[in-house]
DNA sequence: GATGAATGAGAATTCATTCAT
DNA sequence: AATGAATGAATTCTCATTCAT
């Protein structure tokens, strides 16, 4: 229903991502946004009151689409986070240098910086009732709660983004092969540990 | 024996980290660390040429550092290593929010890549090695090699610093205590492999 | 029986004066005339067609109403004056705020500084004919001519009224007590002055 | 002293004092005072940290100038303080242009509106003063206090100022040589009935 | 070594105005 | 009659950088 040659603030929204991107927060103008939209800068003021306003229209949108990505379950959500986690590891992910971007611009940005904390503590949520599931509530090692599980594997996935971001040289492949083998160890111990029973 | 200018461009550079910090890359100007070492904009321009080679001098700073924390050999290396980054982890460590902001102008900053990567690399490396030694050469968990132990460990404690840094309710204590509780028990299952033989 | 597009036009003129004098000229946009009115800015450009037609049709509502006052007749016109004069001298004085900003914005905009210039004329001119009539053709000083009367009364209101404008503390009470006061020793003065032919 | 080929905060306000007149608030932008100093925009933001900041800068001038004025004290005061409004009553005054104009921006700048007021004050009380002095303490006309005789001579020079402002036809001479004339009379009166004693 | 005045390029922002609907 | 999207020119303001002293 989007009428043809208006603007819709929905593209000005992606096209602030990927300047935010391309450019970074200090190169990241009103400007480069309106010349990727094929805009003028005034019908970004028309959309957005002021730059901070967009950042955060932005940070808003990033937010939503991951709330729609943690909320379809599915048997193998933890097998298929990780193998989504791998596909978005890599020196020029477009993903986390988005997020990790933001991040940096929340620690100036209260709102933004709560909005984003929220996004990663329901990761931490949704991964802790899947492994919880998966593992049938015994945890694979005694003394390692489900909770820390849920946030020790949201925390792997976000710091090998780093690593992978940093270095060219990064062994996306192997590191996450091991690290789904290094999970298969550990379900197989739980699920060997019931058999005994 | 540091000559006196030499100490003022250390101090320029503490001033520029501390800017950093509390202002963001968007707001880090040459005005705001002239002001706060003291001095005027001219002599900032006296020993850096540029904004860009104050910049630059600020990760050589912020490595070095790094680099001679990573030399010193312990025994108890990889628990003083936890215990380090656990002191590290809070909504508002300066440490984790200067190097965030430096990776992320490290995107668009081929030389800053480069060093922020290599220092990562380098302590994945330390690592690794560390931990091959504490389990005599054996992996606790079959498949994962010594390297991605080291890769995973680093990794850990960068995501759970991101985690602690947007949200004033993570539990710190809980997630250290347990880290450490899984690494305890990852050595006991080794040591414990070994009786056998 | 005013059509209501009419209406609209005469609600505009009453918002863009409240703007003028909420505002000022600097912040008088038509964005917040149309807000006040609750129009959208289209509607301004339906019924003006410029911002310079709207500020004119400003002043020419102010010069009408002006007219109207003084074109009614009334024996105790000078009182009366002088009472309205006093009602209107405040330090929030609507009327007096937007009447020096019409003046200030008339120093560079002809039309409008002449309007207004031929409405102080003709404040002049009844407050003379007026004063003549009370004073029965003879003025209270020897040497001082009707003409000047009337313009140093009028004179004196606008003055005062700037005066009450910047000081919160002016006394406008007693000043313009005494103000009639003097007004009418001056009549007595005259009306003496005849007895004793 | 003053160094030359810099340019001094002092030819910046007295060009913005220029351009106020000349171009009006509206139009008084900081590029225009650049330009009419010959300087870049960039030293007026050296000088004066924002527009009103060179504003508030402007008043103060203005303000500073006028007690100047009003401190040296002289026989012929009252003459001469007439005298030299008489100077400054024309349709092009600069000095009442950029005094109303400064006025009307002082409804939106409190800072601003209390300078002036002060100024105002000041000024009635140097003429009452000066007229208690002259007339010996004796009002001309009983009833009218010397106080209020101060406040009306300062509001007919503002308000002959306006009058004069709008209309090329005003009559100055004749207004200012009747103003006098009604002053001499008032001190004849009050001196006359002195000789009755 | 250090300063402060000055610059100029570019940033965010505002706003009168146009126009299709 | 009225709206709202869009424009573009102008405005305030910032900042890295230069340079004479």
């Amino acid at each position: 229903m989007a009428k043809p040659n208006i603007v819709q603030k929905n593209d000005l929204i992606q096209s602030a991502k990927a300047c935010l991107v391309e450019k970074g927060i200090e190169r990241f103008t009103l400007r480069a946004v309106a010349e990727m939209a094929g805009v003028t800068q005034g019908t970004v003021y028309y959309h957005f009151r002021t730059k901070e306003q967009l950042f955060l229209e932005v940070v808003k949108d990033i937010c939503d689409r991951s709330w729609d990505d943690l909320t379809r379950t599915d048997d193998n959500f933890i097998q298929e986070a990780i193998a989504s986690a791998k596909s978005r590891c890599s020196y020029d992910s477009f993903y986390h240098k988005l997020f990790l971007t933001l991040i940096v611009s929340g620690f100036h940005h209260e709102q933004i910086r709560e909005q984003l904390g929220e996004i990663l503590m329901k990761e931490n949520r949704v991964l802790t009732d899947h492994l919880s599931r998966l593992w049938r509530e015994e945890s694979p090692v005694e003394g390692v709660s489900f909770e820390t599980w849920g946030i020790m594997l949201n925390a792997i996935v976000d710091g090998l983004a780093i690593q992978a971001l940093l270095s060219k040289d990064f062994p996306v492949e192997k590191t996450y092969e091991e690290l789904e083998h290094f999970f298969k160890a550990m379900t197989a111990h739980t699920a060997g540990e019931e058999e005994k029973e």
